[in-house]
DNA sequence: ATTACTAGGTTCCGAGTAA
DNA sequence: TTTACTCGGAACCTAGTAA
């Protein structure tokens, strides 16, 4: 981490952080006289504001520090998010999709984090590793793992999609490697009736 | 720009970008020798994947890399996205929150999960049931119930925050049919005390 | 207590050039 | 053409300490 991301995160765009250069030091695992050069440097260039107390140092991003964090952002943003749409076919599932779906475990969760209960079964969608990219950042629906009877199910990580219009969630569960080549989608309905899919045919998701 | 967000930027997370090491050191207005060396550092670090062609490299990240890259974009996500600050009123407690907190069975958790024992009383926050949202889907600290002497006491779903920079947490009885529009907010200190709060108040919470 | 200057040590950079 | 090593000089860091 560096010193403008702690600031950033301490003190938020708009709001001031009152500290000690020791105690920023500290956590950044540098020296006081270090960030007190940086902090005198950051200000020279316009990035922070900089107020020396009795008791330490307030300090608060000027216009210029925020446009280069927002500048840095949306480099980011777009890389994470860029190009809506993933795309992908269709292939057979693992067959054993709708008995973990249905498990009553998530589907408590998929009701209250995604607002739907699961049709069990998973459309597995296999796509370009580098398509993945699209989905990760995306904000995140945690679902827990849990015991079952006879054995436990992990943690899901779920994106909320549309796949024709049609609300879906993207679910990667925590434990595989992330293969990072096959996409599972849960939905409210049976989606491969409801717009007669079949292996092989070319299925586009769009993260939301 | 640095050299990463440059790579981020040229080959996205997933792809590969094949060039010459001059004129990545052209665009970043920097030596060839530094961006040749600052690739093999890299490198080395796990954090992206070199191949030297016969005209020039190709690089593409490695886990490692994204990772990085990935909590660089959290943090600003959430610091532009105003951190989903939860705003509500203070409103008179329930009376027996001092009762319920102090409980032996409860802060010995706290101390282990939350890492503070609480101050013996709750914060009250009228919200918003929409608000709710900004909480829910957090990471979540799961305090177990327990049998008292003359009773039992129910488990508790937790959820880190901050309050005008006080560590603080959120706690969400589990047996309650969560009314939704109640926060009870709980910290290591008195925080009427500390911030000179009455009922009525408006209050900022945010989850971390 | 602080912040921040000085001075000396370490790291980093890049011109020349090998491979 | 490339990439990347060598090495002298520039930039950076931090212990000591002034303010």
């Amino acid at each position: 981490m560096t010193l403008l991301e702690y600031l950033a995160e301490k003190a938020g765009l708009y709001g001031s952080l009152e500290t000690r250069t020791s105690e920023i030091a500290e956590f950044l695992k540098t020296s006081q006289q270090t960030v007190s050069r940086k902090l005198i440097e950051f200000e020279k260039q316009g990035l922070i504001v900089r107020e020396i107390t009795g008791r330490g140092v307030t300090l608060r991003f000027a216009d210029a520090g925020r446009k280069l964090l927002e500048g840095k952002f949306q480099l980011l943003s777009s890389v994470f998010k860029g190009g809506a749409a993933v795309s992908g076919k269709l292939t057979t599932g693992l067959g054993e999709g709708a008995y973990y779906v249905d498990q009553e475990g998530y589907q408590k969760q998929f009701l209250s984090k995604l607002g739907f209960k699961a049709y069990p079964g998973t459309l597995n969608l296999s796509i370009e590793e580098s398509e993945f990219a699209k989905v990760i950042g995306r904000e995140k629906v945690i679902i827990e793992g849990f015991d079952g009877k006879e054995r436990s199910f992990g943690g899901l990580t779920c994106y909320k999609a549309l796949l024709n219009k049609q609300e879906v969630a993207i679910a990667v569960p925590d434990r595989t490697a992330h293969s990072g080549d096959t996409l599972e989608i849960i939905a409210p309905v049976n989606l491969r009736k409801k717009f007669t899919l079949s292996d092989g045919d070319g299925v586009e998701v769009n993260p939301l």
